[in-house]
DNA sequence: GTCTATATTTCGATAGAC
DNA sequence: GTCTATCGAAATATAGAC
Protein backbone atom coordinates (compact mmCIF):
# COMPACT_ATOMS: atom_id res chain seq x y z
CA UNK A 1 0.00 0.00 0.00
CA UNK A 2 2.72 2.65 0.97
CA UNK A 3 4.93 0.97 -1.85
CA UNK A 4 1.93 1.69 -4.27
CA UNK A 5 1.37 5.43 -2.60
CA UNK A 6 5.18 6.16 -4.03
CA UNK A 7 4.34 5.72 -7.64
CA UNK A 8 0.70 6.63 -7.49
CA UNK A 9 0.64 9.98 -8.68
CA UNK A 10 -2.89 10.68 -6.81
CA UNK A 11 -1.38 9.71 -3.59
CA UNK A 12 1.79 11.47 -3.87
CA UNK A 13 -0.48 14.60 -4.37
CA UNK A 14 -2.49 13.89 -1.44
CA UNK A 15 0.79 13.40 0.64
CA UNK A 16 1.89 16.70 -1.04
CA UNK A 17 -1.42 18.55 -0.22
CA UNK A 18 -1.73 17.85 3.38
CA UNK A 19 2.38 19.04 3.76
CA UNK A 20 1.10 22.01 2.26
CA UNK A 21 -1.63 22.67 4.11
CA UNK A 22 0.08 21.78 7.63
CA UNK A 23 2.78 23.97 6.75
CA UNK A 24 -0.10 26.69 6.00
CA UNK A 25 -1.53 26.11 9.31
CA UNK A 26 1.51 26.18 11.18
CA UNK A 27 3.18 29.42 9.48
CA UNK A 28 -0.21 30.99 9.64
CA UNK A 29 -0.46 30.41 13.66
CA UNK A 30 3.29 30.99 13.89
CA UNK A 31 2.95 34.65 12.34
CA UNK A 32 0.32 35.44 15.02
CA UNK A 33 2.07 33.56 17.86
CA UNK A 34 5.43 35.68 16.92
CA UNK A 35 4.26 38.83 16.10
CA UNK A 36 2.15 38.97 19.54
CA UNK A 37 4.79 37.55 22.16
CA UNK A 38 7.90 38.34 20.09
CA UNK A 39 10.26 35.33 19.47
CA UNK A 40 11.36 34.70 23.23
CA UNK A 41 8.16 35.10 24.29
CA UNK A 42 6.41 32.80 21.55
CA UNK A 43 6.48 29.16 22.87
CA UNK A 44 6.09 25.93 20.29
CA UNK A 45 3.18 25.22 22.48
CA UNK A 46 1.79 28.12 22.00
CA UNK A 47 1.91 27.86 17.94
CA UNK A 48 0.28 23.96 18.15
CA UNK A 49 -2.31 24.83 20.06
CA UNK A 50 -3.31 28.12 17.63
CA UNK A 51 -2.52 25.59 14.88
CA UNK A 52 -4.95 23.08 16.44
CA UNK A 53 -2.01 20.52 16.13
CA UNK A 54 0.16 18.57 18.63
CA UNK A 55 3.43 20.66 19.24
CA UNK A 56 5.22 17.11 18.31
CA UNK A 57 3.61 18.05 14.71
CA UNK A 58 5.48 21.17 14.55
CA UNK A 59 8.80 19.74 15.16
CA UNK A 60 7.83 17.12 11.88
CA UNK A 61 7.18 19.76 9.95
CA UNK A 62 9.99 22.68 10.67
CA UNK A 63 13.22 20.57 12.85
CA UNK A 64 13.47 23.88 15.10
CA UNK A 65 11.59 27.34 16.42
CA UNK A 66 14.12 29.05 15.04
CA UNK A 67 13.38 27.72 11.42
CA UNK A 68 9.75 27.64 11.53
CA UNK A 69 10.29 31.69 12.69
CA UNK A 70 12.78 32.27 9.73
CA UNK A 71 10.38 31.09 7.22
CA UNK A 72 7.69 33.88 8.84
CA UNK A 73 10.10 36.57 8.16
CA UNK A 74 11.01 35.66 4.61
CA UNK A 75 7.31 35.91 3.57
CA UNK A 76 6.55 39.44 4.43
CA UNK A 77 10.11 40.30 3.03
CA UNK A 78 8.90 38.60 0.13
CA UNK A 79 5.40 40.34 -0.08
CA UNK A 80 7.10 43.55 0.06
CA UNK A 81 9.92 42.83 -2.11
CA UNK A 82 6.60 42.47 -4.71
CA UNK A 83 5.42 45.84 -3.59
CA UNK A 84 8.08 47.10 -5.46
CA UNK A 85 6.65 46.67 -9.14
CA UNK A 86 4.04 49.34 -8.05
CA UNK A 87 7.46 51.69 -8.32
CA UNK A 88 9.06 50.25 -11.27
CA UNK A 89 5.99 50.33 -13.46
CA UNK A 90 5.29 54.18 -12.81
CA UNK A 91 6.18 56.28 -15.15
CA UNK A 92 6.21 59.48 -13.58
CA UNK A 93 7.46 59.74 -9.85
CA UNK A 94 4.02 61.34 -8.38
CA UNK A 95 2.31 58.08 -9.74
CA UNK A 96 5.58 55.61 -8.82
CA UNK A 97 5.08 57.30 -4.98
CA UNK A 98 1.53 57.37 -4.62
CA UNK A 99 1.44 53.57 -5.85
CA UNK A 100 4.20 52.54 -3.63
CA UNK A 101 2.40 53.76 -0.56
CA UNK A 102 -1.08 52.52 -1.50
CA UNK A 103 0.74 49.42 -1.96
CA UNK A 104 2.75 49.11 1.40
CA UNK A 105 -0.65 50.44 3.16
CA UNK A 106 -2.44 47.96 2.02
CA UNK A 107 0.02 45.34 2.48
CA UNK A 108 0.09 46.89 6.43
CA UNK A 109 -3.62 46.32 6.66
CA UNK A 110 -3.29 42.50 5.49
CA UNK A 111 -0.43 41.53 6.99
CA UNK A 112 0.00 43.51 10.65
CA UNK A 113 1.65 39.84 12.11
CA UNK A 114 4.56 39.53 9.31
CA UNK A 115 4.98 43.10 9.94
CA UNK A 116 5.50 43.40 13.28
CA UNK A 117 7.73 40.19 13.10
CA UNK A 118 10.04 42.03 10.58
CA UNK A 119 10.06 45.10 13.05
CA UNK A 120 11.02 42.89 16.15
CA UNK A 121 13.93 41.37 14.05
CA UNK A 122 15.35 44.09 12.72
CA UNK A 123 14.98 45.72 16.52
CA UNK A 124 16.80 43.32 17.58
CA UNK A 125 20.25 43.60 15.21
CA UNK A 126 18.15 40.94 12.62
CA UNK A 127 20.10 37.89 14.04
CA UNK A 128 18.16 35.27 11.74
CA UNK A 129 17.81 38.06 8.17
CA UNK A 130 21.30 39.79 8.25
CA UNK A 131 22.37 38.44 4.94
CA UNK A 132 18.67 39.58 3.43
CA UNK A 133 20.20 43.17 4.44
CA UNK A 134 23.15 42.81 3.48
CA UNK A 135 22.08 41.36 -0.22
CA UNK A 136 18.92 41.89 -1.36
CA UNK A 137 17.62 44.87 0.91
CA UNK A 138 20.81 46.82 -0.35
CA UNK A 139 20.44 46.19 -3.71
CA UNK A 140 16.82 47.06 -3.84
CA UNK A 141 17.47 50.34 -1.71
CA UNK A 142 20.02 51.32 -4.18
CA UNK A 143 18.43 50.42 -7.10
CA UNK A 144 15.26 52.49 -6.29
CA UNK A 145 17.35 55.58 -4.62
CA UNK A 146 18.51 55.69 -8.50
CA UNK A 147 15.35 56.08 -9.91
CA UNK A 148 14.24 58.82 -7.47
CA UNK A 149 17.43 60.54 -7.92
CA UNK A 150 17.08 60.58 -11.76
CA UNK A 151 13.50 62.04 -11.55
CA UNK A 152 15.21 64.76 -9.52
CA UNK A 153 17.92 65.05 -11.65
CA UNK A 154 14.91 65.35 -14.30
CA UNK A 155 13.69 67.72 -12.65
CA UNK A 156 10.77 66.12 -12.21
CA UNK A 157 10.97 66.30 -8.28
CA UNK A 158 12.25 68.18 -5.44
CA UNK A 159 15.41 67.96 -4.68
CA UNK A 160 15.67 65.43 -1.22
CA UNK A 161 17.78 62.85 -0.30
CA UNK A 162 16.33 59.48 -1.83
CA UNK A 163 17.37 57.40 0.99
CA UNK A 164 15.62 59.27 3.94
CA UNK A 165 12.89 59.48 1.36
CA UNK A 166 12.81 55.72 1.49
CA UNK A 167 13.25 55.16 5.15
CA UNK A 168 10.06 58.05 5.59
CA UNK A 169 7.88 55.56 3.04
CA UNK A 170 8.76 52.78 5.24
CA UNK A 171 8.28 54.21 8.23
CA UNK A 172 4.61 55.93 7.93
CA UNK A 173 3.26 52.46 6.13
CA UNK A 174 4.53 49.83 8.46
CA UNK A 175 3.60 52.24 11.43
CA UNK A 176 -0.22 51.53 10.71
CA UNK A 177 0.71 47.72 11.02
CA UNK A 178 3.45 47.68 13.54
CA UNK A 179 1.53 50.09 15.76
CA UNK A 180 -1.65 49.41 15.38
CA UNK A 181 -2.72 48.64 18.80
CA UNK A 182 -1.77 52.09 20.05
CA UNK A 183 -3.75 53.64 16.67
CA UNK A 184 -7.08 51.64 17.81
CA UNK A 185 -6.78 52.71 21.48
CA UNK A 186 -6.25 56.57 20.13
CA UNK A 187 -8.98 55.86 17.79
CA UNK A 188 -11.17 55.46 20.72
CA UNK A 189 -10.23 51.52 20.99
CA UNK A 190 -11.96 50.86 17.58
CA UNK A 191 -9.93 49.45 14.78
CA UNK A 192 -9.58 51.66 11.64
CA UNK A 193 -12.36 51.42 9.34
CA UNK A 194 -12.27 51.00 5.63
CA UNK A 195 -12.56 54.71 5.33
CA UNK A 196 -10.47 55.70 8.12
CA UNK A 197 -7.68 53.17 6.21
CA UNK A 198 -8.43 55.24 3.08
CA UNK A 199 -8.07 58.80 4.87
CA UNK A 200 -4.91 57.66 6.39
CA UNK A 201 -3.78 56.15 2.94
CA UNK A 202 -4.43 59.65 1.47
CA UNK A 203 -2.91 61.67 4.51
CA UNK A 204 0.70 59.88 3.99
CA UNK A 205 0.39 60.60 0.05
CA UNK A 206 -0.59 63.97 0.46
CA UNK A 207 1.98 64.97 2.66
CA UNK A 208 4.51 63.23 1.14
CA UNK A 209 3.60 64.25 -2.96
CA UNK A 210 3.37 67.98 -1.74
CA UNK A 211 6.30 67.38 0.57
CA UNK A 212 8.10 66.19 -2.35
CA UNK A 213 6.93 69.03 -4.75
CA UNK A 214 4.17 67.02 -6.48
CA UNK A 215 1.49 68.37 -4.50
CA UNK B 1 25.51 51.21 64.56
CA UNK B 2 22.22 49.99 62.18
CA UNK B 3 20.00 51.17 64.71
CA UNK B 4 22.06 54.55 64.74
CA UNK B 5 22.14 54.72 60.77
CA UNK B 6 18.51 55.11 60.89
CA UNK B 7 18.74 58.05 62.78
CA UNK B 8 21.67 59.36 60.89
CA UNK B 9 21.18 61.86 57.99
CA UNK B 10 24.93 61.14 56.58
CA UNK B 11 24.40 57.75 56.55
CA UNK B 12 20.89 57.61 55.19
CA UNK B 13 21.89 59.37 52.40
CA UNK B 14 24.18 56.81 51.49
CA UNK B 15 21.88 54.23 51.92
CA UNK B 16 19.84 56.39 49.47
CA UNK B 17 22.63 56.97 47.11
CA UNK B 18 23.38 53.27 47.06
CA UNK B 19 20.20 51.75 46.17
CA UNK B 20 20.01 55.16 43.34
CA UNK B 21 23.08 54.50 41.72
CA UNK B 22 22.43 50.47 41.86
CA UNK B 23 18.70 50.53 40.68
CA UNK B 24 20.10 53.45 37.94
CA UNK B 25 22.77 50.45 36.70
CA UNK B 26 20.12 47.90 36.42
CA UNK B 27 17.97 50.32 34.76
CA UNK B 28 20.42 51.04 32.20
CA UNK B 29 21.33 47.54 31.65
CA UNK B 30 17.73 46.26 31.66
CA UNK B 31 17.20 48.91 28.93
CA UNK B 32 19.54 47.90 26.25
CA UNK B 33 18.97 43.71 26.90
CA UNK B 34 15.15 44.21 26.72
CA UNK B 35 15.47 45.96 23.47
CA UNK B 36 17.96 43.37 21.74
CA UNK B 37 16.68 40.88 22.98
CA UNK B 38 12.63 41.48 23.73
CA UNK B 39 10.53 40.86 27.02
CA UNK B 40 10.49 37.30 26.42
CA UNK B 41 14.35 36.79 25.30
CA UNK B 42 15.39 38.83 28.11
CA UNK B 43 16.85 36.61 31.15
CA UNK B 44 17.49 38.16 34.70
CA UNK B 45 20.97 37.16 34.24
CA UNK B 46 21.82 38.05 31.27
CA UNK B 47 21.06 42.06 32.73
CA UNK B 48 22.23 40.97 36.22
CA UNK B 49 25.92 40.22 34.13
CA UNK B 50 25.80 43.56 31.51
CA UNK B 51 24.63 45.84 35.20
CA UNK B 52 27.82 43.82 36.83
CA UNK B 53 25.55 42.55 39.90
CA UNK B 54 24.75 39.04 41.36
CA UNK B 55 20.89 37.95 39.80
CA UNK B 56 19.98 37.92 43.63
CA UNK B 57 20.33 41.70 43.38
CA UNK B 58 18.51 42.20 40.84
CA UNK B 59 15.44 40.88 42.51
CA UNK B 60 16.47 42.90 46.19
CA UNK B 61 15.77 45.86 43.94
CA UNK B 62 12.84 44.63 41.64
CA UNK B 63 10.81 42.31 42.75
CA UNK B 64 9.87 40.55 39.67
CA UNK B 65 11.26 40.92 35.88
CA UNK B 66 7.90 42.27 34.81
CA UNK B 67 8.23 45.36 37.37
CA UNK B 68 11.82 46.18 36.17
CA UNK B 69 10.36 46.28 32.57
CA UNK B 70 7.79 48.53 33.86
CA UNK B 71 10.15 50.71 34.88
CA UNK B 72 12.06 50.70 31.45
CA UNK B 73 9.06 51.60 29.51
CA UNK B 74 7.57 54.15 31.63
CA UNK B 75 11.17 56.51 31.36
CA UNK B 76 11.34 56.48 27.48
CA UNK B 77 7.43 57.53 27.81
CA UNK B 78 8.17 60.29 30.26
CA UNK B 79 11.31 61.49 27.97
CA UNK B 80 8.88 61.49 24.98
CA UNK B 81 6.24 63.35 26.83
CA UNK B 82 8.84 66.01 27.68
CA UNK B 83 9.44 66.63 24.19
CA UNK B 84 6.23 67.90 23.76
CA UNK B 85 7.25 71.48 25.61
CA UNK B 86 9.13 71.95 22.13
CA UNK B 87 5.24 71.77 20.53
CA UNK B 88 3.86 73.90 22.84
CA UNK B 89 6.60 76.82 23.39
CA UNK B 90 6.30 77.65 19.71
CA UNK B 91 4.32 80.57 18.04
CA UNK B 92 4.07 79.72 14.71
CA UNK B 93 3.43 75.87 12.91
CA UNK B 94 6.60 75.92 11.19
CA UNK B 95 8.43 76.20 14.45
CA UNK B 96 6.37 73.73 16.33
CA UNK B 97 6.45 71.17 14.00
CA UNK B 98 10.13 71.70 12.95
CA UNK B 99 11.04 71.66 16.92
CA UNK B 100 9.07 68.37 17.74
CA UNK B 101 10.52 66.81 15.03
CA UNK B 102 14.21 67.92 15.99
CA UNK B 103 13.56 66.96 20.04
CA UNK B 104 12.21 63.11 18.53
CA UNK B 105 15.06 62.79 16.64
CA UNK B 106 17.70 63.75 19.20
CA UNK B 107 15.63 61.57 21.33
CA UNK B 108 15.57 58.71 18.76
CA UNK B 109 19.42 58.88 18.87
CA UNK B 110 20.29 59.22 22.37
CA UNK B 111 17.75 57.08 23.55
CA UNK B 112 17.68 54.01 21.05
CA UNK B 113 17.34 51.22 23.29
CA UNK B 114 14.29 52.57 25.30
CA UNK B 115 12.21 53.41 21.95
CA UNK B 116 12.93 49.83 20.75
CA UNK B 117 11.21 48.49 23.68
CA UNK B 118 8.54 50.97 23.54
CA UNK B 119 7.81 49.79 20.25
CA UNK B 120 7.78 46.15 21.27
CA UNK B 121 5.49 46.65 24.01
CA UNK B 122 3.64 48.24 21.50
CA UNK B 123 3.46 45.90 19.04
CA UNK B 124 2.63 43.12 21.40
CA UNK B 125 -0.43 44.72 22.57
CA UNK B 126 0.85 46.80 25.50
CA UNK B 127 0.03 44.14 27.99
CA UNK B 128 2.03 46.30 30.43
CA UNK B 129 1.45 49.86 29.59
CA UNK B 130 -2.00 49.81 27.87
CA UNK B 131 -3.50 52.00 30.88
CA UNK B 132 -0.67 54.67 29.69
CA UNK B 133 -2.24 54.88 26.35
CA UNK B 134 -5.63 55.43 27.27
CA UNK B 135 -5.33 58.34 29.69
CA UNK B 136 -1.83 60.21 28.86
CA UNK B 137 -0.93 59.78 25.56
CA UNK B 138 -4.49 59.94 24.38
CA UNK B 139 -4.79 62.90 26.80
CA UNK B 140 -1.92 64.28 24.85
CA UNK B 141 -2.72 63.72 21.45
CA UNK B 142 -6.27 65.07 21.91
CA UNK B 143 -4.40 68.33 22.75
CA UNK B 144 -1.86 68.26 20.26
CA UNK B 145 -4.09 67.63 17.23
CA UNK B 146 -6.60 70.36 18.52
CA UNK B 147 -3.33 72.54 18.47
CA UNK B 148 -2.92 71.72 14.96
CA UNK B 149 -6.24 72.27 14.04
CA UNK B 150 -6.32 75.69 15.09
CA UNK B 151 -3.02 76.46 13.23
CA UNK B 152 -5.47 75.21 10.26
CA UNK B 153 -8.39 76.97 10.69
CA UNK B 154 -6.22 80.36 11.48
CA UNK B 155 -5.12 79.46 7.75
CA UNK B 156 -1.40 79.36 8.83
CA UNK B 157 -0.72 75.62 7.14
CA UNK B 158 -2.43 73.36 4.77
CA UNK B 159 -5.81 71.87 5.88
CA UNK B 160 -4.06 67.91 7.10
CA UNK B 161 -5.64 65.32 9.34
CA UNK B 162 -4.36 66.34 12.78
CA UNK B 163 -4.05 62.91 14.32
CA UNK B 164 -2.49 61.30 10.81
CA UNK B 165 0.26 63.93 11.18
CA UNK B 166 0.98 63.02 14.22
CA UNK B 167 1.36 59.64 13.80
CA UNK B 168 3.66 60.21 10.30
CA UNK B 169 6.20 62.60 12.84
CA UNK B 170 6.23 59.47 15.28
CA UNK B 171 6.74 56.88 12.86
CA UNK B 172 9.46 58.81 11.14
CA UNK B 173 11.15 60.10 14.15
CA UNK B 174 10.74 56.89 15.80
CA UNK B 175 11.84 54.55 12.80
CA UNK B 176 15.54 55.96 13.20
CA UNK B 177 15.85 54.56 16.42
CA UNK B 178 13.54 51.17 15.69
CA UNK B 179 14.88 50.79 12.97
CA UNK B 180 18.91 52.15 13.21
CA UNK B 181 20.42 48.44 12.83
CA UNK B 182 18.55 48.77 9.40
CA UNK B 183 19.70 51.73 8.18
CA UNK B 184 23.18 51.30 9.40
CA UNK B 185 23.20 48.42 7.10
CA UNK B 186 21.80 50.02 4.26
CA UNK B 187 24.94 52.48 5.24
CA UNK B 188 27.54 50.48 4.42
CA UNK B 189 27.35 49.20 7.99
CA UNK B 190 28.69 52.18 9.44
CA UNK B 191 26.46 53.97 12.42
CA UNK B 192 25.19 57.40 10.69
CA UNK B 193 27.68 60.17 11.71
CA UNK B 194 26.84 63.07 13.09
CA UNK B 195 26.48 65.19 9.48
CA UNK B 196 23.87 62.50 8.52
CA UNK B 197 21.81 62.45 11.40
CA UNK B 198 21.77 65.83 10.56
CA UNK B 199 20.85 65.52 7.31
CA UNK B 200 18.34 62.75 8.33
CA UNK B 201 16.50 65.53 10.52
CA UNK B 202 16.65 67.97 7.81
CA UNK B 203 15.31 65.77 5.21
CA UNK B 204 12.13 64.72 7.29
CA UNK B 205 11.92 68.39 8.26
CA UNK B 206 12.00 69.77 4.90
CA UNK B 207 9.21 66.72 3.23
CA UNK B 208 7.07 67.35 6.35
CA UNK B 209 6.71 71.15 6.71
CA UNK B 210 6.58 71.18 2.88
CA UNK B 211 4.16 68.49 3.06
CA UNK B 212 1.92 70.44 5.50
CA UNK B 213 2.28 74.04 3.18
CA UNK B 214 4.96 75.81 5.33
CA UNK B 215 8.09 74.71 2.70
C1' DG C 1 22.76 45.12 51.38
C1' DT C 2 25.30 41.17 49.14
C1' DC C 3 25.76 36.73 47.22
C1' DT C 4 25.71 31.35 46.81
C1' DA C 5 22.94 27.62 46.37
C1' DT C 6 18.75 25.80 45.14
C1' DA C 7 13.67 25.09 44.63
C1' DT C 8 10.21 25.10 41.04
C1' DT C 9 8.49 25.77 36.60
C1' DT C 10 8.58 25.74 31.80
C1' DC C 11 10.63 25.35 27.49
C1' DG C 12 12.57 23.06 23.11
C1' DA C 13 13.19 18.83 21.40
C1' DT C 14 12.83 13.72 20.90
C1' DA C 15 11.63 8.70 21.56
C1' DG C 16 8.67 5.42 20.30
C1' DA C 17 3.87 3.37 19.98
C1' DC C 18 0.27 3.66 16.68
C1' DG D 1 2.04 11.12 9.31
C1' DT D 2 0.19 11.53 14.21
C1' DC D 3 0.45 11.88 19.04
C1' DT D 4 1.67 10.78 24.18
C1' DA D 5 5.11 10.81 27.37
C1' DT D 6 9.31 12.49 28.75
C1' DC D 7 14.19 14.09 28.86
C1' DG D 8 17.51 17.72 29.67
C1' DA D 9 18.35 22.57 29.69
C1' DA D 10 17.37 27.00 31.22
C1' DA D 11 14.44 30.31 33.29
C1' DT D 12 12.33 33.04 37.44
C1' DA D 13 12.43 33.49 42.01
C1' DT D 14 13.75 32.61 46.83
C1' DA D 15 16.15 30.85 51.09
C1' DG D 16 19.51 31.78 54.13
C1' DA D 17 24.54 32.57 55.36
C1' DC D 18 27.40 36.55 55.57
Amino acid sequence: MQENARFSGKAATRRTDIRRENERLILTAAEKVFAEAGYGGATMQLIADMAGLPKANLHYYFATKEDLYRRVVQEIFEIWLNAAASFDAASTPAEGIGAYIEAKMDISRRHPHGSKVWAAEVMQGAPVIQDYLETTLRDWTENRARVIQGWIDAGQMAPVNPRHLLYMLWAMTQHYADFGHQIETLNGGAPLTDRQWQEATESVKTIILRGVGLG
